[in-house]
DNA sequence: TTCCGTGCAAACAATTTGCAGAATT
DNA sequence: AATTCTGCAAATTGTTTGCACGGAA
């Protein structure tokens, strides 16, 4: 079994991560954290996120563009995707709505739920 | 405004869709089609693929890995996707799980629902 | 005869990998 | 001392684009 040391590259990611509401990707973290890291590298930044995502610390978050974001948030929740501003907004689901879908399913063993929503938000509505 | 003409590649593509319930990918499109369409190039399928979403024929799915799949099934339904063996199953999704989704959040209009579980199917649960 | 669609190859963009050195345990 | 992690650059992978030719309207 592998070890997963300390480093201070990592612990700079994941609390980008946790700070941020945003689900940025990649790149958005690198360009971030390269002002005040100007050492840090695209490579450290790909594998740390991989690696926090196996230790179940991220998730992925798929957004409709061909780019893979992330999301520290570890509950289960639905991203709302706006056609007009495309800004992701955080949607509190609905336990019951998971429950009812294994209730519907129980032949299914659900681990992960990844809803995706698409249309126009509050704001753009006005 | 930009005129469609008939083309028999993007017959053969749109064809191909229409009959499978895979989610395949441009690559895997591709590959199947080369068989009896030695000619037919990446690049075409790629287009018409593009083109046939526009249009609303076909759709793109997100499954986890970093591959685009299409999809020509148009009602909205979700997918699971299971961890084990990596297949990509339809499952109709309950008509007022999304009506549900639409009380809770009033202020927002969806126009697309995507969603896609993650778990172990009834084969591989065996 | 005007555009649209194609194949090909080159270009791009996002992500991954190999390597040698630095840092953690 | 052993092993993990890093930065860099090169390699891969998935997708898009430019171009000249062929075909549909």
């Amino acid at each position: 079994m592998k070890q997963v040391r300390f480093s201070p590259q990592r612990e700079i990611i994941y609390n980008y991560m946790l700070n941020t509401k945003t689900h940025p990707s990649a790149e958005t973290i690198y360009n971030d954290l390269k002002v005040e890291h100007p050492d840090l590298s695209f490579a450290t930044v790909y594998r740390n996120l991989k690696l926090l995502e196996e230790l179940g610390k991220v998730k992925r978050v798929y957004v409709g563009d061909n780019v893979e974001r992330y999301d520290a948030c570890c509950h289960d929740h639905a991203h709302f995707v706006c056609t007009c501003c495309k800004k992701v907004i955080d949607i509190t689901s609905d336990e019951k709505m998971v429950n009812k879908f294994n209730e519907i399913n129980e032949d299914f063993k659900v681990s992960r739920i990844c809803l995706t929503l698409e249309g126009i938000c509050p704001e753009c509505k006005k």
